[in-house]
DNA sequence: GCAAAAGCTTGAGGTTGTCAACGATCGACA
DNA sequence: TGTCGATCGTTGACAACCTCAAGCTTTTGC
């Protein structure tokens, strides 16, 4: 599809791995940009509403999504235009505001999690064993402790 | 650190696989958003010049971008100014034009992939017997044939 | 208590993204 | 051969995104 022409024609595993694993990150964000088009939300704010599974302060949100504070200023206040979530002043904190999901925030992010949230088509592919292989691979790679 | 609120409590290993993967994918997005702005690129910009490893219509581009095709026009407009890339007509059919890395944009591209193409951090936790595995399973999730 | 820092907002300016409409070219089919 | 429908790229209008600098409020550390 793409990126083959990246690959040396003799890569270690690990990077083969790796390239593998940016090509699906392609395909996915595709199906991501898809899903939400076809919910009717512009890329950023479909990825805010996902970030938002717990309520998050504004703050938080901007470095999730890697942007500026004031970026989130405007993305907030359009999704609350519309009904989907709300600020709630932190009780700690009264600089701080908390972005709660509303129902229809979150019913419309359970949406969106349908869409993106299910594994891909090539992964039913792999057996009982090999998706247990693939989790704990991946453990492994985001391992925080 | 998020999504982790979506994980039913008792996940089936293939999905805890794919939810491991899906906060990889945001890991990686947030790298990508950071070395786009380091190289003074927006992220749109950053994405076509990755896809660009080889000469691709306008058209394949909006379609791998998954956005509009006049919206690659403008994104290409841009690039073309800043000197990274030349619209050259097709031999075979005069409505398209291929989009061509220059010298600059070539350069442009290596450094981008310097920061993107290289596995994140965790990932050397693995042992070359694991690469392996891992690679193996992509091959098999992404298998084309 | 006071200065420095953090959290959010505002405004300016360029970029992204979508839609509808257009000219040019291709392909199929009569 | 000629014509009709589809495809490719572009344009224009308009909303949303994104960053930066500046501002206000609140908190923290000294």
């Amino acid at each position: 599809m793409a990126t083959t022409a990246d690959r040396p024609k003799t890569a270690s595993p690990a990077d083969e791995a790796w390239t593998l694993l940016r090509t699906l990150f392609g395909q996915q964000r595709r199906r991501f940009l898809i899903a939400a088009s076809e919910l009717d939300l512009h890329p950023a704010q479909a990825g805010a509403l996902l970030q938002l599974a717990t309520p998050l302060p504004m703050n938080e949100l901007a470095s999730l999504l890697a942007c500026d504070n004031s970026n989130v200023t405007g993305l907030i206040d359009r999704l609350e235009a519309r009904g989907l979530v709300t600020r709630q002043p932190s009780p700690h904190d009264r600089r701080v505001k908390h972005v709660v999901l509303t129902d229809a925030g979150r019913e419309l992010r359970a949406r969106m999690l349908d869409r993106v949230g299910q594994p891909p088509a090539g992964f039913e592919r792999l057996t009982q064993a090999e998706h247990r292989q693939l989790r704990d691979l991946m453990r492994k790679v985001l391992d925080d402790t």
